[in-house]
DNA sequence: TTGTATGCGTTATCAC
DNA sequence: GTGATAACGCATACAA
């Protein structure tokens, strides 16, 4: 059986509010008390229990990061930060995983097991602009994600478009012409794929060219196999392609493993972007050009969003939702630089 | 405030007891009271209080998981796993980093955090040998890696000297003789990089070969960016290299990135392994030839054997501590194979 | 089948 | 400065 702070107290020769005090650094406790209840508590092996204080407290110190899956080198990298931003606040963070599906985002938000923890960083996937009703939560919650889906609930949000317009513009620069948008699949409208896409099609615009929408290949899941994928269908529609925007670093790497297979040399033949930056790109060969979305940033804002909200309770009703939007940044890589 | 059991209980016109019941889901319930204490819980909105319930059941209905990185691939890939078999299980996951850092790994076993869940699976990295005595806790734990580092304590380990031995004698069936080994470093003998090691100079003695430390690379860490380190540092020495096994993937991704960049062709000049077979290695081109631990099974293994000892209390004194060894298994792919 | 009383281990209140 | 006692919300004997 554990031993509780009563143990300690009557070992020490106090009360049970006494060694909570020492617990818990309180001033106003005596030396002498302090040294008595510290040796007890060495002497039986003390340990709080969590669970006692979090009933008492109303708060546990644990945060829920829901994302969509852990082997996608995004989220992995995302979850590293938030796990580092949080320990700094003093929060530990308990992971779900929702597939990214739908289904599975309503349940973290309504189910029972939300409520083991204090608060929510959610980035979704699934969620449609529909849905916006259901974000409207009464307990602290953080979105990743784009304004678009929700009404009056924080959020952290990176510059899609702009980043998305930014690789097409250097891709256009380089004299491409022929471009290649791998990923997209959007109906809603919502969501980092339109926004993307959207970016896209602006910068083939502003430089007076249109997007055959031939060359577009979709993907549903954003993954190296699906990007590969549609990059196979792309190029089997018989088209010239110089360039390829991919919407984010595993459906750049997908696609490229098919390029390569098809004996198109990149960037030679092909210039290709991404978007993420993850670490992977870097090792790449050709290296990855890719739109760094600065996840650190990204992690801490949300993280200390929550914490803000967690400590200081809600923004006033007449005050507007927390809204952040971290800049992009172009990572110039081998993939769309030509050697020379 | 929050509504509570008694609340529901009241304006159902019943005991809390009863709600309780019907919430639980136990039998012995007439079903015109259940769907009397349906109708008040939807009523109200109620919603279990997960921490009242741990502090009286004893338990918290989740488990920590500790890894070195989560932006390390093979960690992201694992917990993506653990996270699922536990959820398979009824469990929610609370992930902590290491960093790989011993005194990080030491207070994850003695720190009171550690007691916000039920029980803990560790995947160590900077312990050392003589660290054995901190393991013998006296709460559910379950080890990732080898015996050796342990006494008593249940453990999932792969087979890192079969796996490791299996990829160069591969490399020395492709006629491979002077091969680079990438990553090593380990004082203390114990962990996957010796063992891994010991695979590799078993396979070179096997063929009657004796491996020249200059063409040793160490890593201290096992990244792509000390992976490429390690590569230079072993192809600085100026020694012929026709084969690279590394003691890891991203540090096989890392040397192949070097490679590439000293005008090394992959396999044809240089045959190159890893081992963890993370999904990146199917897309990179070539793709990497790898040593499969078998991922699912060691995170499903891992979760069963601390459910296990949850449910059914710890293995009796006179018993041996679980043991499980997980197969590898050689993926040949493009980074080892000759094109015609 | 349902209700009552008690405990889980901690913190907070308010005397002393 | 320190102690007694009442919450916190739920589960579980034990009674009815």
């Amino acid at each position: 059986m554990p031993v509780t702070m009563r143990d300690v107290a009557r070992v020490a020769g106090v009360s049970v509010k006494t060694v909570s005090n020492v617990v818990n650094d309180f001033a106003h406790v005596s030396p002498t008390t302090r040294e008595r209840v510290r040796a007890a508590i060495d002497e039986l092996g003390y340990q709080m229990n969590f669970t006692a204080r979090s009933l008492s407290l109303g708060r546990t110190g644990m945060i829920t990061l829901a994302v969509p899956e852990l082997r996608l080198p995004y989220f992995a990298e995302l979850s590293d930060a938030v796990i580092d931003a949080a320990g700094a606040q003093g929060y530990t963070v308990l992971i779900e995983q929702t597939g990214g599906s739908r289904d599975r985002e309503l349940e973290v938000l309504t189910s029972a097991r939300r409520r083991m923890t204090d608060g929510l960083i959610l980035s979704p996937l699934g969620l449609r602009a529909g849905d916006a009703p259901v974000l409207e939560v009464d307990f602290p919650m953080v979105l990743l994600g784009e304004r678009a889906l929700h009404g009056r609930v924080p959020h952290v949000a990176m510059a899609n478009v702009d980043g998305a317009r930014a690789a097409t513009e250097h891709l256009l620069g380089l004299g491409r012409r022929r471009l290649a948008l791998i990923g997209t699949f959007d109906r809603e409208g919502v969501g980092a794929g339109a926004l993307r896409t959207r970016g896209f099609l602006e910068a083939l615009e502003g430089a007076g060219l249109e997007h055959d929408p031939h060359r577009t290949g979709e993907a549903l899941a954003w993954t190296r196999a699906t990007g590969a994928e549609a990059m196979r269908a792309v190029l089997d529609r018989g088209l010239e392609v110089d360039g390829v925007v991919a919407l984010n670093d595993v459906l750049a790497l997908g696609a490229m493993s098919v390029l390569h297979d098809r004996g198109l040399r990149v960037p030679d033949d092909v210039a290709v972007t991404g978007f993420d930056d993850i670490e992977e790109g870097r090792f790449t060969r050709p290296s990855l050009t890719t739109v760094d979305p600065d996840r650190e940033l990204i992690a801490r804002t949300a993280v200390d969003l929550l914490v803000d909200r967690l400590r200081n309770g809600p923004v006033p009703a007449d005050q507007p939702a927390p809204e952040v939007v971290a800049d992009c940044v172009l990572r110039v890589r081998a993939s769309s630089t030509r050697p020379g």
